[in-house]
DNA sequence: ACAAATTAATTACCTAGGTAAATATATGCC
DNA sequence: GGCATATATTTACCTAGGTAATTAATTTGT
């Protein structure tokens, strides 16, 4: 019966966090988008732009998007690989010397939001959620 | 630790069940935030814009274009209320006619996500949802 | 009673993310 | 080698949802 009202309350949960990432994010001049690009970057040094799609399951065109807004920013560079086809990413010296700026803005954001749920409960979610979507991602072959 | 990595699996998993509502909604012409509405009001009755906002938990703007889709479909139709600023939308005949089989088509795309998640954790998940958007939402004023 | 503040809806414009189609480069097959 | 197929990126266009500013109607304060 309540099948409607998990997604439901699932879907305002997620738009709720979104808000409140840019608004984190917004006095340094970045979107939620352009963070998660950058985070996985910082994490795993240059990517094509397709492993940077795979990796955050996310279609070519927005990412096509979100990257030129970095290119523009200064924060990311493009560089032709030896398959012309694909473009590695990589963080430029400007984005990693504001990196920490970022990371702090992003962390004091989870931390505030996630103060009003015991630890508990995190880890339940947690758990909960990426055994969902494991088996969701499985059954899509 | 994984902090970052609850948000990102939520935003995830919140973009992956939109889609297939979306996919699920394609064949009948409807896309998610119309249904989102039309379940509401078929649920409640007529309500104003603002009311229809505030229960879903959406700003006026988006609202306004979800309506208006739906005016020109057949689907709503708006009555002005007594105070004159504010709109009624209601559901015509033709939408609660077709309603049956909307709704039967969300409900198997429920069924079919949910499948993979067995029922203690459902519920255990809509719990800790539950719990942690009214914090959230509290903490808000 | 009337000017000022408030409110509901709309308009204009922004990001996020999706599909379909166009390009350009690689790869396979003959 | 050359032609068909596959792949990475981009372009064009759609919905979802957000903020800021506009408009019209209502409420408040004096």
């Amino acid at each position: 019966m309540p099948d409607h009202q998990l997604l439901h309350t699932l879907h305002q949960l997620s738009r709720h966090l979104t808000n409140k990432l840019n608004e984190a994010l917004k006095p340094m001049g970045l979107y939620g988008s352009q963070w998660s690009v950058i985070f996985v970057l910082k994490k795993k040094g240059s990517l094509t732009q397709k492993e940077l799609c795979d990796y955050l399951f996310v279609e070519a065109p927005p990412m096509t998007r979100t990257i030129q807004r970095l290119v523009k920013q200064g924060y990311v560079i493009q560089v032709p690989g030896r398959d012309k086809r694909e473009k590695y990413v990589q963080l430029t010296e400007k984005a990693l010397t504001e990196y920490p700026k970022w990371e702090q803005a992003v962390t004091e954001m989870n931390q505030s939001v996630l103060k009003s749920l015991p630890e508990t409960l995190q880890k339940e979610l947690f758990k909960i959620q990426n055994t969902w979507l494991e088996q969701l991602l499985k059954g899509e072959d």
